[in-house]
DNA sequence: ACACACATGTAATTGGTTACATGATTTC
DNA sequence: GAAATCATGTAACCAATTACATGTGTGT
């Protein structure tokens, strides 16, 4: 267990804002990062539990002036250690698996138009990411100005917004590919009809 | 379990090339969608069982004149139904957790040049792929002129080089970034060094 | 004779999602 | 007092990696 991303996450976050609770962790994480990690409560809670028993993280009264039953945490220094212990390791190359890629792969072996639908909606799909990672860079701007945070921010945010720009770009290009491919292919196949 | 995703790209590797083995399949995997899907035999050989059982498959004995002891896997009807099935259904967006972003997005916690690093490394990693890319991009064209899935495999593949080089630029300019802002930080901390 | 690639599998463990269950507090 | 949202947690399940174990045919 020891390593589990969740516990790298929690320690960052915490990092970030202290005395939050599994609640607001999971919060940040929906609000900054979801765009290329999430985490569910699932894994948070227990993470939580253990991370506290290891000495990573201790709990803490609700600061908050007494309002609802709520445990909230803060990185301890054995915490902040680790912390610092895995943003030096090399980080792990993991293969992100895409169903979508996979379905195109097999494109062949799908019905007509399948394709073109799935790379609509992967388009469409895009493009409302793209402009809420746009207000997302506005809001971060704005927001943090001078935030010692900030440069690491905008530094994902730009990848973000980066790949779902090629990604929109490209799902034009597979249209027309697609389109093209299709008719090929149905006039070849009337062809056959005819001749048979 | 019915419909895990190894099941689905057995189906689908099984479509372009029957009687395979799931040696040949790992094989297949690796050399043809290993920049965007990875298996491992530990899930192959059991998942190849189960769908004989289930009547996707049917196992034939090797069909290649009589060399090594080997399970060669073929589609039935009903797995070719299955396939197609997948492939009409909408494609699960799956969040593509990347460590190495998330150790940028906390990169303020990390020491100084340690997400430099982690940059650079990840800029080199791209240009090697990006290298094999278009290689295999070659390569396909060459030796499938016609073939009917030369255009699906075109069209993931060109999604592969595009995001590869979005991903070469970006690092470019995040290093840049990096650097400014590692220079800005150590010049305020020697200011307040200097300044106790 | 030896090494290497071919080939198949199992067991242990991890990492994670999903669904379920519960209850408190605020807001309308 | 009803609805929404805050808040915490557990149990069941699933997907997947890793390490282990084993044996065969080919080439040198």
């Amino acid at each position: 267990m020891q390593h589990s991303q969740t516990a790298n996450l929690i320690l960052g976050m915490l990092s970030i804002e202290p005395n939050r609770s599994g609640y607001d962790i999971r919060k940040m994480v929906e609000s900054s990062v979801s765009y290329f990690w999430r985490e569910s409560y699932g894994q948070i809670y227990p993470t939580l539990k253990r991370m506290a028993r290891e000495g990573l993280i201790v709990a803490r009264p609700s600061t908050s002036k007494g309002k609802r039953k709520r445990q909230e945490y803060a990185l301890s220094a054995k915490g902040r250690a680790r912390l610092q212990e895995w943003l030096a390791a090399p980080y792990r190359d993991d293969p992100p698996r895409s169903e979508f890629l996979l379905k195109l792969f097999f494109g062949r072996a799908a019905s007509p138009n399948a394709c073109i639908q799935h790379v609509r909606h992967f388009q469409a799909n895009n493009k409302r990411v793209l402009s809420t990672l746009l207000e997302v860079e506005r809001q971060v701007y704005a927001n943090n100005a001078g935030h010692p945070h900030l440069p690491f921010w905008l530094l994902t945010l730009s990848y973000g917004i980066a790949h779902t720009r090629s990604s929109i770009e490209w799902s034009e290009s597979a249209v027309t590919n697609l389109s093209s491919t299709q008719t090929r292919t149905t006039a070849r196949s009337k062809k056959r009809v005819r001749r048979t």
